[in-house]
DNA sequence: CTGAAAGCGCTAACAT
DNA sequence: ATGTTAGCGCTTTCAG
C-alpha cells in the first residue's frame, strides 16, 4: 500500500480511502491512485484491515454434509449474494462425530468470520450453547431457532397443502414416509407430519398410525420392507407422501421393481423439488432452496452492517405444489390388487 | 492473548509458542497457558498472525457451480482433509458471466488464501493468466494443466474399458453421447471420446460418426431428438455410452417413455457413479470423486508447507467399471424392432 | 526455556 | 480533501 501511495504521490490514508470507496477523495486523486494500484496489481490485505476494523469480510457456513442436492442448492443461493456484498464464504462441512467434536471444541470460525449460517444442522443443547460463544450473529437456515434469526419454509402448511392435493384426487388411504435419521445430523421437523395429519382431520379421514412409517433417508432395505408392509395391508394406501424427494425416488424405484404402477395404482408425492424430480416425473412440494440461501446471505449482510439490527428476525418462504405425473386420481376400487 | 499471558503469568511470546505447539515450551508452562486459554475461551486471531507470517490458513476453491453432485462430492472430499490440516475452506462459486468477470477482475482470493484449487473449470487463456497473478500455488482438480499440479482421472483409459465392456457383451453398434456445453463452464475432455474410439478400433469395429451425438448436459429436448435419430437408423445402436451419468439418467427417462427396454433392447452405460446411479440401476464408470478432492487438498497442504515442493505434480486416479442392470448382452438381431 | 521489543499492513482519529 | 500518528494482535528476532 505504501508503494501505491508513493507511486500515486499521496499518503497511505488516501490510498486506503480510495480503495474503500469513501466519497471524501477527489476524482483526480482517486483516478491517480486507482491507476497506480492497477499497475502494481495491488489488492488490499484483509488480514491487516481486519486487525484494525474487527471485521473479517467473511461469512461462515456450517453444513452437515456437502453431497446432498439440498445443501448444494442452498450454498448456490448464498454465494452470489455474498459475492455481491463483497464477502467471502467459508464452508465448514461437519459430518463425522470426530469432525463434530473438533468443530465445537475449537470453533475455527471464531474471529474468522463475521456471521455464522447454520444450515439444516441438528444441534445438541451443548453445541447450541457453544455457538453463542462465537460472539458473532447466528443465522439458522432451513430450521428455526427461538430468539435467533432464521430462514425457513412453513413445513406444516406445505404438507397440509400437499396432502389436500391427494385428497382432492380422491385418495382416502394416504401413507406418509418420514426419514429416520440415526446420525442425528440433518435437522428435521415434525411440522410436515403435523400438516399431513391436519389435512386428514380436515377432510374427516380417520387417521391410521399404520400408514406412517419411518425409513432410512439414504439407503438400506428398510424402505422395501416399509413398502411391503403398506402394500400388504387389508386396506392398502392409494397414495404415499414422502417427506423428501430422496425418499420418493427410492420409493419409485421399489414400486417399479415390484410392478406397482404409478400413479394408476399408487400416487407418489415428494417434498423439495430436487433437481432430478422432473426427470422422475415426480409431483412434489417445491421448496425455494436457492432463495433460502440467498435470503439468509442477505440477512447476514444486514446484521453485520448494523449491530442494532434485529437478531431475531424470522423469514418464512412459501412452498408450492408442482404437480407432475406421479400423482393421479385414486383407483376406483382401492382394495383391488389388479392393474 | 495478553490476557492469557497475564493469567498464566508468562509473556505473550510464550503463549504464542504454546498455541502453535512449538516444542520449546516446558510442559508445566504449557499446561498453565492452556488452562488459562481455556478459561478465557481464547482462540487465536488469524488476521493478526497472517499479518506477520504471510500465511492465511485458508485454501480457496474455485468451482463453476455448487449444485452438481460432482462438485459437491469433490468439496466433500476436500473438507475433512483441510480441516485435519487446520485449514479453512473458502469457496468461490463462479457461474454467471458477471460473477466470472468480477472474480477475475478482483481476484478476491488474493492475499486471502494460501492456495487455489480450480475444480472442473474451463478457463480462457486470459483467465488462466490472471490466476498466475494470484501469486499462490494453483492446483487443478478433475482437469489437467501443463506445468501445474493437477489431480484427475485417466478418462481415455476409463472410456476404453467401458467401451470394451459393451463390446464384450456382444455389442457392435455402440453410440456415444457427449455433452454440448454452450456455457463453456464445465471442463470436459475429448479423452473419453478418444478412449471409446480406441476400443472400437481395437475390436476391429468400423467407426460410424453417426453414432456420436452431442446433447445438452442438463436439459432441453435435444436429447429426445438425438435418441430419435439413433433409434431410427437403418442399423440402430444396441448400446449407448453416455459421457456423464447426468446424461445417462435423462437418456433412461427418454427410453422408458418410448418403451424401449433397457437393457433388453438397448444397453446404457454412464460415467461418474453419481449418487443416484445405484437407484437408477445404471452401469457406470465410477470416478473416485471424493478422493479426487482429498488428494487435491493434501497436495495443497504439502505445497503450502514447502515452497520447494514440486509445483507440477500430477496425480492420476483410477476409474472402475461398476456393472449394474442397465447393461446386458446385445440382442440377437440388433435390427429387429420388436421387444 | 522464556521475555522484550520491533513491526507485519492497514484504518481511525485528529490535524491541517 | 489529504496527511500524520498511533495502534489492532500477533510472531519473530535477539537477549538472557
Amino acid at each position: 500500500m505504501a508503494d501505491v501511495a508513493q507511486r500515486a504521490g499521496v499518503s497511505p490514508s488516501t490510498v486506503s480511502r480510495t480503495m474503500r470507496g469513501l466519497s471524501t477523495v477527489s476524482p483526480e486523486t482517486r483516478a491517480r491512485v486507482e491507476k497506480a494500484a492497477r499497475e502494481l496489481s495491488f489488492s488490499i490485505s484483509r488480514s491487516a484491515s481486519s486487525l484494525v476494523t474487527g471485521r473479517t469480510g467473511r461469512v461462515a457456513v456450517l453444513v452437515p454434509n456437502l453431497e446432498s442436492w439440498f445443501l448444494g442448492a442452498a450454498l448456490a443461493g448464498m454465494a452470489p449474494a455474498l459475492a455481491e456484498a463483497g464477502m467471502d464464504m467459508l464452508v465448514y462441512s461437519v459430518t463425522t462425530p470426530e469432525e463434530r467434536a473438533h468443530f465445537f471444541d475449537h470453533l475455527p470460525a471464531r474471529r474468522n468470520a463475521d456471521a455464522l449460517l447454520v444450515v439444516s444442522f441438528a444441534l445438541s443443547p451443548g453445541e447450541r450453547a457453544r455457538l453463542d460463544d462465537l460472539g458473532i450473529p447466528l443465522i439458522f437456515v432451513s430450521q428455526h431457532e427461538e430468539h435467533r434469526a432464521s430462514v425457513y419454509v412453513d413445513d406444516a402448511e406445505a404438507a397440509l397443502r400437499g396432502t389436500r392435493h391427494l385428497i382432492n384426487l380422491g385418495h382416502r388411504r394416504i401413507a406418509y414416509l418420514e426419514p429416520a435419521d440415526p446420525s442425528g445430523f440433518a435437522w428435521s421437523s415434525r411440522a410436515r407430519l403435523d400438516g399431513y395429519r391436519t389435512a386428514l382431520a380436515e377432510a374427516g379421514i380417520e387417521h391410521d398410525e399404520e400408514l406412517v412409517r419411518q425409513v432410512a433417508q439414504w439407503q438400506g432395505p428398510v424402505l422395501d420392507a416399509a413398502v411391503g408392509r403398506l402394500l400388504s395391508m387389508a386396506a392398502p394406501p392409494t397414495a404415499i407422501f414422502a417427506e423428501t424427494d430422496d425418499i420418493a425416488f427410492r420409493l419409485l424405484t421399489v414400486l417399479r421393481g415390484a410392478n406397482v404402477r404409478v400413479p394408476d395404482r399408487v400416487s407418489v408425492l415428494g417434498f423439495d423439488d430436487h433437481a432430478m424430480a422432473a426427470a422422475w416425473d415426480l409431483s412434489t412440494m417445491a421448496q425455494p432452496v436457492r432463495r433460502l440461501g440467498r435470503e439468509a446471505a442477505e440477512l447476514a449482510h444486514a446484521v453485520i452492517g448494523d449491530p442494532e439490527a434485529n437478531l431475531e428476525r424470522h423469514v418464512v418462504l412459501p412452498v408450492e405444489l408442482v404437480p407432475r405425473g406421479s400423482t393421479g386420481p385414486a383407483p376406483r376400487s382401492p382394495v383391488a390388487g389388479g392393474a
